[in-house]
DNA sequence: ATGCCTAATACGATTAGA
């Protein structure tokens, strides 16, 4: 089972060259963010002329998640339970919420497709916001965590956990989000909740993210900030993973790259193979 | 070329992104 996480920065704009993607690479499950559009925009057809069935929140032209599966999706949820609203200009409880958040149960795990708010900077509104975020996630990821399916929190999480995660010269220590030592300690505390990163250890090194401006791609000047993070049977099965760089080549591409996994989520099935010497 | 930002919307100037 192939699994991915891409934050598409539109699937309208890029639908063909997602789909061209899902069906080369042969993956199972891609959860999306910034998809930028309502259910009814949504380009469901390509999806589902490759095979892909497609569940998804979308309210304006802003934020929005998908999750795509050759499996069937089931055990839809939108949101996650105690996350908080946000509204430019209005302070207190109860604000709508946003479209950052949908889990689904698919080809044998949960997977959530997250889109972590931006932060904007450290003296913003969105910024309190953004860590109230995590910080709601993480408890409901301790109240997951008791769950027996394996599961993962995947998706754009804003957030370059380590130094060597951030290779943007525009992110400025102490001044810019994404890098905050209460960013990062937030991180800790989401993984803290029972969570690994599973493709780190696969894959030590590499961006998720380069920003269009400035040449940020060509200088290798990006930012790691896409993650899987798995629960423990997750992170058991997994036999694989890769960063694919070269998606934010040619023409049109995203700002961020898949984070895909390969999963083994049934090995003592390996040991009923007849055995042929 | 991996090339000096891109996408959605009120279709032009604004908002947002990280």
């Amino acid at each position: 089972m192939r699994l991915a996480t891409w934050n598409v920065n539109s699937v309208r704009s890029r639908s063909a060259r997602i789909v061209d993607w899902l069906v080369r690479e042969s993956v199972d499950v891609l959860a999306m963010q910034e998809i930028k559009c309502t259910d009814a925009q949504f380009p469901r057809a390509a999806f589902e002329d490759a095979g892909y069935e497609v569940v998804l929140h979308g309210l304006n032209q802003w934020n929005g998640v998908a999750i795509a599966s050759r499996h069937p999706i089931d055990d839809v949820e939108v949101g996650f339970p105690g996350m908080p609203g946000f509204e430019k200009g209005v302070e207190g409880l109860d604000l709508p919420q946003e479209a950052r958040a949908i889990g689904a149960t698919t080809g044998g795990v949960r997977v959530w497709s997250l889109y972590v708010p931006n932060g904007r900077s450290l003296d913003d509104p969105h910024y309190a916001y953004k860590l109230d975020w995590l910080a709601k996630l993480t408890d409901a990821t301790r109240a997951w965590a008791a769950s027996d399916l394996p599961f993962a929190l995947t998706g754009d999480f804003n957030i370059a956990p380590t130094d060597g995660d951030v290779g943007d010269p525009s992110l400025i220590p102490g001044l810019s989000t994404h890098i905050s030592p209460a960013e990062r300690a937030a991180f800790e505390a989401l993984l803290a909740a029972g969570l690994t990163d599973v493709v780190r250890p696969l894959v030590p090194t590499g961006y998720t993210y380069w920003d269009y401006k400035q040449l940020r791609f060509p200088r290798n000047e990006g930012l790691r900030i896409d993650f899987v993070l798995g629960s423990p049977a997750f992170a058991a099965a997994v036999t694989g993973a890769a960063i694919h760089r070269d998606e934010r080549k040619g023409d049109a591409p995203s700002d961020h790259v898949p984070v895909v996994v390969d999963l083994d989520l049934h090995p003592e099935d390996d040991d009923d193979r007849p055995m042929i010497f």
